[in-house]
DNA sequence: ATTATCTATAGATCTATAGATAATGC
DNA sequence: ATTATCTATAGATCTATAGATAATGC
């Protein structure tokens, strides 16, 4: 049963998942910006989703730009949390461990979240928005790939200009959920992971040794286990 | 000087390179949708890139999603093309050639398109879009991908999910396009075949090894090759 | 006559604001 | 008093159609 609070009563009960307004309204926005798009998903459709009319939303944000930015936010910091937590490491990873490990959480993040956010960063559209955090956030994130990727070619003789593509890797985990592709995709991480490091050259007994030191990483710098 | 031609004469001149005037909305459409979005580009916007009237594209398209979609279809032609001239070579080539040669000239193809079409694959609003045939062109082509994957890991022992991997690859090049990351561009397309082969298992030595008679191949089967 | 363009506009949106209303909180 | 919602609406679009106009082609 909700909650009564202040303010005038909805119209309908509430449908969405979330503890506030502000939460339903970023649950049925993401919903429909992944499915829809940004520019062609109405603030007036939002509302409906939510339950509302469509002027309240403006109550929670400013504009339509507002949600999308809000949205975008909460996607990047989980990982660079990690990312953090791997480098106060004593004693510290090996570069090829840290980057499967970095790998393995990012993508699974990016497979397991409720709405498939990251498929909003290939919107042409929000290059211009302002999403300026977002964007710095999101080259930050890049950049530790990258560094960690030039680490691990400096013993494989693989050309510089790889470094990009384990980043690449993981981005397109967004591609490929709901695809009738992998009948598994609750290892498809750690197969993005494997991948991310071959394609900078590191020997398959190599990687099959790797593994499970990986895996003990991701469970142990998991900002979520700090809950438990 | 620009031939005079039956119908009112515009009232600016031409500025967009294309025989017709539709190839001169075509060039202005690929160009506002991957840079803005198609939601976010209106005609109005695509009628002043042109330098016509906003109704006179309806001369040449029903709606604005067929401007889309014949922007689509001229994607995937170039590369299906290819395939079926790959298919019926004598004698045949390996698995690993025939994926290593697919990826450089589809990955080519991502990459030296005048605007960045690819792009607009990943837009969410564009699958509820009436572009069937489109996407029926594409999961060929993944198949094909999907299939040659196949072939190959039963040699090295990679698990069956990996071959999803190497069609994800090339697609990221619509996203490394224009970034800073790789100084040389002109190699981007072998490095990502490379990768491609790298992520099923096949070491380096015979990859090394591979790669001169995929570059042979990708020039005996390049259908712009026919016109030569 | 045919064609490619133009002008004008209908009708359907869409975002954001103003201000009323119906609850709770003190 | 404060808050969260509501109703109503201004003003700016946006897509697509109707029909006029100014060229070339026969």
């Amino acid at each position: 049963m909700p909650v009564a609070r202040a303010g005038r009563p909805r119209l309908t009960t509430r449908r969405r998942p979330g503890a506030t307004a502000r939460e339903e309204i970023l649950d049925a926005a993401g919903e429909l910006f992944t499915t829809r798009g940004f520019a062609s998903t109405s603030t007036r459709t939002i509302a409906e989703a939510v339950g509302v009319r469509q002027a309240s939303l403006y109550h929670y944000f400013k504009t339509k730009d507002e949600i999308l930015s809000a949205l975008l936010d909460q996607t990047i910091a989980p990982t660079l949390s990690f990312i953090s937590r791997m480098l106060s490491a004593q004693p510290a990873l090996t570069p090829t461990e840290y980057l499967h490990a970095l790998a393995m959480f990012d993508g699974a993040q990016l497979l397991h979240s409720r709405w498939n956010l990251g498929a909003l960063y290939l919107l042409p559209e929000l290059r211009s928005a302002r999403l300026a955090s977002f964007w710095a956030d999101r080259e930050r994130l890049r950049s530790h790939y990258q560094g960690a990727s030039r680490a691990v070619i400096v013993a494989t003789g693989i050309p510089d200009a790889a470094t990009d593509l384990p980043f690449r890797l993981v981005e397109s985990v967004v591609n490929m959920r709901s695809k009738p592709t992998s009948s598994d995709l609750s290892s498809l991480p750690e197969l993005v992971a494997d991948a991310c490091i071959r394609v900078l050259g590191v020997s398959n007994s190599a990687i099959d040794e790797l593994r499970a030191r990986s895996r003990l990483a991701v469970d142990r710098f998991d900002p979520a286990q700090l809950a438990r």
